[in-house]
RNA sequence: GGGAGCAUAGCUCAACGGUUAGAGCAGGGGACUCAUAAUCCCUUGGUUGGGGGUUCGAAUCCCUCUGCUCCCA
């Protein structure tokens, strides 16, 4: 049958709201997660949330409420959020549904069975900020205080069960080495190999003295502390464990987009977890950098985080659409990325004056000088006109392999470049002009089916990045383009003779505001 | 302390060891009117961080210095 295409976010913690880095790295899986459907995949998305550990008990207490409320609200406005902002998640997990937890409990019943989960007694410094134990090493360097926050690490000494991960370690190891897509970008997995071949302990996976967690099946008195409760869910979210496995076994294994900071337990924690219950391994993992903002680390403090406020107050004035394409363009996927004010104007000003624009300028004059009707190109091409078509039909095969090395600036901009050249051919070729002269009617033809096609090819191939605008953009050329492969959108060919819709702006200009 | 990487135009970045180091934005000048005061053309701007080396030839390879970043301890 059709190839299946399964990806995930990271699930996202819920003792706060979502901003720009969850904004971000969702819109980024999301568009990952369109190209493909748009290819004819079958693809299954999945973000959600993880609401579990002592950091919610601590929040939810400095709120004055219960950790499962405090949990419950934030996971709705994250779901809420990705509603809003358009994005196309085929399921949604939260660490808290009995879904979650039964499929997790059956995760340990296994690991248990394999001799791979054993009681012992962990005594050690404890970032309570970061939920980390800290080495002595670390711990002393940094003067028994969180090398992040700066407060007194905690000493803890208690019983805990400990999964066997150094004993799966060589694998994982071996599997990152033969397989250089497996982690992505290359720096971020000669990162992971070099800190494995460091030395790896087996890792603490059970808290006695917390209550907010899933139980042990085999020892409820302790909870399954952070990673196996949340790595397990790009797993139990299909079903892994449960009475029905269809769609684990039709959609796993899968891409995982994360943020950097959480790439080691997702190449090293996560497949050996996967290798202990005999399961294969993600096909790859890519992380992304994090954002500053206007230069500057963001921080409440300084004025310069960028909230869910912010970001809906943007998406309101400009369309969710200009905010996708801002975060998209903005750098490479897997860089560091800064977030600045000017910059967000002059990439909607691009979309506004190049693609919109060029789009309307188009629209408007086959409206005018040929009754709204798609006009015939004429067979004998202009070099001028070949350099076009040449650029137009070399789009797609230039945006899907940008797609497949997952770089999503490339695919985003790629089809600005084509509607620049448009723009440049219409000064060039000045159909305007040809519109006085009844002898050039076939050039003038010629030339508006040919700007119109490209600006076509440019709106359909942004669609993963654009879904409203580029849908929107495209019913001005009257045709209905839904069900249409990528490949058969990068064909098509607009008929001649074909009545054309209104023309109006695609990306109207917004007026500074109050703020 | 160990390891990795980066440094190219005012800004963001390109450039398999091979013509005169390119593009977008910003700056300057001009053109045009179909279009959202949009667009297009021309143009200013570089000792490719400093120094040394290899080579017929170096932004690219090697060494070193400086500055920055990341990972680890």
């Amino acid at each position: 049958m059709s190839n299946t295409y399964y990806i995930t976010t990271p699930i996202y913690y819920t003792n706060g709201e979502p901003h720009l880095g969850h904004v971000y790295c969702t819109v980024c899986t999301d568009v990952l997660a369109r190209f493909h459907r748009l290819c004819g995949e079958d693809v299954h998305m999945l973000t959600g949330t993880d609401e579990h550990g002592i950091k919610m008990v601590k929040t939810a207490a400095a709120l004055n409420t219960e950790p499962a409320a405090l949990a419950h609200k934030n996971a709705m406005v994250f779901r809420d959020v990705w509603k809003e902002m358009g994005i196309i998640n085929d399921d949604f997990i939260r660490t808290t549904e009995p879904r979650h937890k039964l499929s997790v409990q059956e995760i340990i019943r296994r690991m248990v069975a394999r001799d791979d989960i054993y009681l012992s007694s962990y005594e050690g410094w404890y970032d309570e900020g970061q939920e980390e134990f800290v080495t002595e090493t670390e711990a002393k360097v940094n003067e028994y205080k969180s090398a992040i926050s700066g407060r007194p690490l905690l000493r803890y000494k208690e019983q805990s069960y400990f999964f066997r991960l150094s004993k799966y370690v060589p694998q994982v190891l071996k599997h990152i080495e033969n397989h250089p897509d497996f982690v992505q970008p290359e720096s971020r997995r000669n990162e992971v190999m070099s800190k494995i071949k460091a030395g790896v302990d087996d890792l603490s996976i059970s808290r006695a003295t917390l209550k907010w967690g899933i139980p042990l099946p085999n020892d409820p008195e302790h909870v399954v502390y952070v990673w196996i409760d949340a790595l397990s869910n790009y797993i139990t979210a299909l079903g892994f464990g449960s009475m029905d496995e269809t769609l684990y076994r039709k959609y796993w294994p899968g891409v995982h987009v994360i943020g950097k900071e959480i790439l080691w337990f997702h190449c090293v924690y996560w497949p050996a977890m996967l290798l202990s219950l005999g399961e294969p391994l993600p096909k790859g993992i890519f992380a992304h950098g994090w954002w500053t903002s206007e230069g500057k680390k963001m921080s409440k403090s300084m004025g310069n985080f960028v909230d869910l406020e912010r970001l809906r107050a943007i998406a309101k004035a400009y369309s969710n659409d200009a905010l996708r394409y801002y975060m998209v363009r903005a750098g490479n996927f897997g860089s560091d990325l800064d977030w600045t004010e000017i910059d967000f104007i002059k990439s909607f000003n691009e979309l506004a004056n190049v693609l919109g624009n060029g789009l309307n300028r188009t629209i408007k004059m086959i409206g005018k000088y040929r009754d709204g009707k798609v006009p015939l190109v004429q067979a004998e091409l202009e070099p001028i006109d070949r350099a076009l078509v040449e650029k137009m039909d070399a789009l797609g095969d230039a945006v899907r392999a940008a797609y497949l090395r997952y770089d999503l600036q490339a695919a985003a901009t790629l089809p600005l470049e084509l509607a620049r050249q448009t723009n440049g051919y219409i000064e060039s070729t000045e159909p305007f002009k040809l519109a006085k002269d009844p002898a050039k009617a076939q050039r003038l033809s010629t030339v508006l089916g040919l700007a119109a096609e490209a600006i076509a090819k440019a709106l359909m191939a942004l669609i993963p990045v654009l879904p409203e605008k580029a849908i929107e953009g495209l019913k001005q050329f009257n045709i209905d383009f839904a069900g249409k492969s990528f490949d058969e959108l990068m064909n098509a060919k607009l008929p001649a003779g074909h009545q054309l819709g209104d023309g109006k702006p695609l990306f109207p200009k917004v007026e500074p505001s109050k703020d």
